[in-house]
DNA sequence: AAATAATTGTTAATAAAATAACATTGTTAT
DNA sequence: ATAACAATGTTATTTTATTAACAATTATTT
């Protein structure tokens, strides 16, 4: 029999949409809103209001009929789902542009969840504090990794740095990695591994525009 | 009968793919190869050979038995199906950290897609040039966006500022968007509209590393 | 020349995700 | 009281995406 606290087998689509989930009923909570209806959450996240039930049934969270969601109640169970108990440490390697600015855009959002170092190869970067966020020597990966027990890292490196990062950030004992480069990087099935490239996200963006455009002219072959 | 020029059924999926056969492509290109096996290419992409052979068999493209596929060839097919002839105009509003973190990245990298124009508020960016990028007054976003025939927009503007950033976007005649800011904007239908949180992604990752660690210790309820 | 191996291209099967259908339950209006 | 309504929760169906199976082709080896 299933039991109820068993999430192990949440599809992953979901995964992603409760984290969404949460990030609105945040936003939902600190404007004084106490609970909240399938329809409203749906509307907010450009989805149908029977995909968020599902979703909340699936995590096994009942509403009540006239008022909806306690949205306190959601943002915790979410939380049990997502969060770790302990929180997980992560690291963030390569403090350029982008990694300055995923710093500054984190900083205190998720208390379970927290950038605690910061690596860099520039003389410059090294011993400075980003947001309260340290940045030492890459040559202290593995030290600092396994002396603070960080599980997590997010990769801005140069791309032709980025796979030689990526060796020594799973050598140091690294479970979970998100690659910003446009390289993609191989790491061992243990580690858990998300890419994300904006280029294939706006060339996307660029091939619907083109489509819409051909449509509206009447054109339907390339 | 299907027309072989006809690229309006290809799979989601299948665009952010070829979008990403092409980056890896241009790779090898740029390594001197001339032809690469769907084997070569699945290992890049952490995907299956049969999964990138049957993305290509949806474009219409065959390789050759024991070379594998032309990349020259096929580098031009997918920018066939993803690039419009013309070529298409982005603008990026809000050239803050991000802002500049996308336009520094993106620079040069596409040729039949260029980032044209940025806009801000603050009187200290606007005048200035970012990689080529000029800032304009964000009071000047619809008279730019008409006059060039700007048709992609990247939002980066503080969240507060989002959803106004977007009504004015649209009404400029913004046909894609890509927002980045972590509120969700609305778009009429016709406004082809991507939303990207790195919260949500650190999140996933963050949901998974604990899974296999809780695997690990053999517990499989929360 | 035959057997073997490596690869493509395509169809068939499976799996994952989204959507639709609908029963159920309180609430409000008549 | 009863009907109409507006929600939730769940099962069934459909759609989308991935994976498996395998025939066809050509180079290489025996
Ligand atoms: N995925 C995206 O959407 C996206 C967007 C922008 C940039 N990028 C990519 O992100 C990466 C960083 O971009 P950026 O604009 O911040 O570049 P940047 O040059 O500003 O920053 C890179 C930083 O990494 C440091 N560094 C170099 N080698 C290192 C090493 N081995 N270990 C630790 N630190 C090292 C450099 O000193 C520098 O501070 C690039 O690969 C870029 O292509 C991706
Ligand atoms: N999606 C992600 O992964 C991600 C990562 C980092 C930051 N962010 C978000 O991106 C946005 C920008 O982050 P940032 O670190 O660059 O912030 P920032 O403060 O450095 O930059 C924002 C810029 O927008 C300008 N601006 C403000 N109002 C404007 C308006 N109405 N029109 C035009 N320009 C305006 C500001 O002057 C500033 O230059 C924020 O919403 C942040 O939450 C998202």
């Amino acid at each position: 029999m299933e039991d109820r606290g068993t999430f192990d087998h949440l599809p992953h689509k979901t995964i992603a949409r409760l984290s969404q989930y949460r990030r609105a009923l945040l936003l939902c909570l600190s404007r004084g809103k106490s609970h909240i209806f399938s329809h409203e959450i749906a509307t907010i996240q450009h989805i149908t209001p029977v995909q968020v039930r599902r979703d909340l049934m699936l995590i096994g969270y009942s509403g009540t009929l006239r008022k909806g969601y306690n949205i306190k109640e959601l943002i915790s169970l979410i939380g049990n789902i997502i969060d770790s108990e302990e929180g997980l440490k992560v690291a963030i390697v390569g403090m350029g542009n982008l990694g300055r600015a995923l710093i500054n855009y984190f900083s205190g959002k998720r208390h379970k969840l927290s950038i605690i170092a910061g690596f860099d190869t520039n003389p410059d970067k090294i011993g400075n504090t980003m947001n309260g966020v340290p940045c030492y020597s890459a040559t202290r990966m593995r030290e600092i990794i396994e002396k603070e027990g960080i599980q997590i890292a997010i990769i801005t490196v140069p791309a032709e740095n980025a796979s030689q990062t990526a060796n020594e950030l799973v050598a140091a004992g690294i479970k979970g990695l998100l690659n910003y480069t446009p390289k993609p990087i191989d790491v061992p099935e243990y580690v858990y591994l998300e890419e994300y490239d904006m280029i294939t996200t706006l060339e996307k963006v660029a091939f619907y525009v083109k489509m819409k455009t051909l449509e509206e002219k009447g054109i339907t072959t390339i």
